[in-house]
DNA sequence: CTTGACTCCGTACTGGAGTACGGAGTTTAG
DNA sequence: CTAAACTCCGTACTCCAGTACGGAGTCAAG
């Protein structure tokens, strides 16, 4: 990780800023712990600012397993949403390049036609 | 469209800036046609980098259908990449709350447990 | 002919996740 | 002990696709 991204993620609030021993950051495990699991959740999709609200969930004396999971729900829709509509782009531009004859000049291309119909 | 939209197009020289007639811009058709062929290859999921680049290929002589198909081939695989990964992190995550009990408080809760995990 | 709504221009800002800069201090290897 | 390599700090910049600002000019309706 770089340095810059640390220095970024304590601004942002996401990790404590350590009292510095001798002008230096000397991190406990906790913290190295904890910016291993946000880039785990940004694996997962989440943005650092959901990382923080989650671990703000995380961090009262009410938080539930059921509120997490909701969170998490969100955001397995999300993520359909997107992969539906990826999945209709693909199929509309695979329609297109199928279609064209890849032979002559593009502005005998049906791809370049597409570009330019107006619906 | 926005008037900001238009005047932002032109900075990146994707349509021609018209000679004002009288302080403001008179656009011909030409360009009008134009501005909604970027909408729609946006729509088609290039960046208005791209559009230039497809503009660019359009303009030589020597641009060739052949070359305009291959652009498009490479955005469909660019998009199947996509959709692949967005798959795996949805199964991911929907694995992550069948696993969980909705019970008790979050620092218990699979999902939680999975940002902390340390593979 | 005035008033309100529009446009002109350059510049700066938005958001998200960092990255770069530059001058000073610190640590570590040789 | 010195020199190279690292870190400190705040600020500003990157990319992308716009959006906002503010003062001046212009256009159309009443």
């Amino acid at each position: 990780m770089h340095v810059e991204t640390i220095r970024y993620y304590e601004r942002l609030g996401l990790i404590p800023r350590p009292a510095p021993r001798s002008g230096y950051r000397h991190y406990p495990a906790s913290t190295i712990d904890r910016v291993r699991s946000i880039k785990r959740a940004q694996d997962f999709g989440f943005s650092l600012r959901e990382v923080n609200e989650l671990y703000a969930m995380t961090a009262g004396d009410n938080s539930t397993c059921r509120a997490m999971c909701a969170k998490v729900d969100q955001k397995v829709r999300e993520i359909e949403a997107r992969i539906a509509s990826l999945i209709e782009l693909r199929d509309e531009l695979r329609g297109l390049v199928e279609q064209s004859a890849r032979v002559g000049p593009a502005t005998n291309c049906k791809v370049f036609r597409a570009f330019q119909d107006r619906r």
